[in-house]
DNA sequence: AGCAGCATGTAAGTGGTTACATGATTGT
DNA sequence: ACAATCATGTAACCACTTACATGCTGCT
């Protein structure tokens, strides 16, 4: 694991926040870092052992399967702070829906319609969602009074995350209505604009 | 090319607008397409070969380097629109900045907000290559008069597309200056809170 | 005894990028 | 003559997914 990588990023941060074993790992992962990112177990077991023979990280626990824990060594937390400090890789732009929007003149009417509806639900979904949490979150930061300014501020990084995907599920929402708007506009201009 | 590829929808969608070659494919993928969409030629070119081996695409000029284009044939495009029909992949979900911002208290302060001010300073930049596009946009339909409702719906839909990056940036924008005001504000209150 | 969930891994395959090799054409 | 750009491809590699193999633990 000589060059950077963002799944290992991903592991190192998720173990910074305590010993686990590589099944949890990927379970805090989704469940967490669930709406911004992933890691299958094909990524996450090769990285854990590549960590380990850095010495980026430990195992402890009893033995071979069950009750073994991953865990991060002084080397891991150093190398997640390098890993944060680097630039990240451009995300690959590379949309189906608008692809198959761009297009969508070759499909039957009413699909281009259907896709833009689907997305707007999905982003209502994701809004739902986005709430769910953002309550969890609220209920935490009421009961613990006695946070330190660095905790304070760690949250403070957490909830720009989610504000991240609330911002762009509501943009997507808007988009979608918008558009679907301006296509209903077209169907009731054109039969008018005709000879 | 058996199993629905996005890269063979793109190269099929880009050859319904015209015979070209594979060079001028990929310049027309980056160029129109850009913003939601990007092909190599190491992708571009293997694929071509195999959508002429399925009849969909055929090569058609003096020989074997130049003067050489593609062509998309019926059979192409009967292929193209149940590709466009196919549901699309989901994206996968890996955004580095929100995995760097996540973890960004292990960061020195003010690093979590030069990500953010980076954000907001791409996001700007995309709003001003979307508006020269949309200027562009709005001089063809201006002099064209003479459309018919289909071309004025392919227009609508292509400028949804566009829409939908003007409204992500926007949305992106928006974040980072709310999360940056978020962050100073902590910074303000933090030392009175002490004690 | 049997099932659900915990747990660790591997192998094969996919989709994609990057770098390279090669050569023609056009402009200076 | 040289450089830039047009043009076509291949090989090596990388990241990632999926499916599979294996076995443990705890519950009913």
């Amino acid at each position: 694991m000589a060059r950077p990588s963002q799944t290992e990023l991903a592991v190192l941060g998720a173990l910074s926040t305590g010993a686990m074993s590589g099944y949890e790992l990927r379970r805090a992962i989704t469940e967490v870092l669930g709406h911004f990112w992933h890691e299958s177990f094909g990524q996450i077991y090769p990285c854990l052992t590549a960590l380990e023979t850095t010495g980026a990280v430990r195992r402890s626990g009893p033995g071979r399967t069950s009750g073994t824990v991953f865990e991060m060594t002084p080397t891991g937390r150093t190398r997640l702070r390098a890993l944060l400090a680097e630039p990240y890789p451009p995300a690959p732009a590379r949309n189906g829906l608008l692809l198959r929007l761009f297009f969508g003149s070759e499909l039957p009417p009413g699909a281009p319609e259907s896709l833009l509806t689907q997305a707007q639900e999905a982003a209502r979904e994701s809004l739902e969602r986005y709430a769910a949490v953002r309550a969890d979150l609220d209920d935490d930061t009421a009961l613990d009074d006695d946070l330190d300014d660095d905790t304070d501020r760690a949250q403070a990084l957490r909830t720009a995350t989610l504000s991240f995907g609330e911002h762009m599920a509501r943009a997507q929402l808007a988009w979608a209505q918008e558009s679907l708007a301006a296509l209903e506009r077209l169907d009731e201009e054109a039969p008018r604009a005709r000879g």
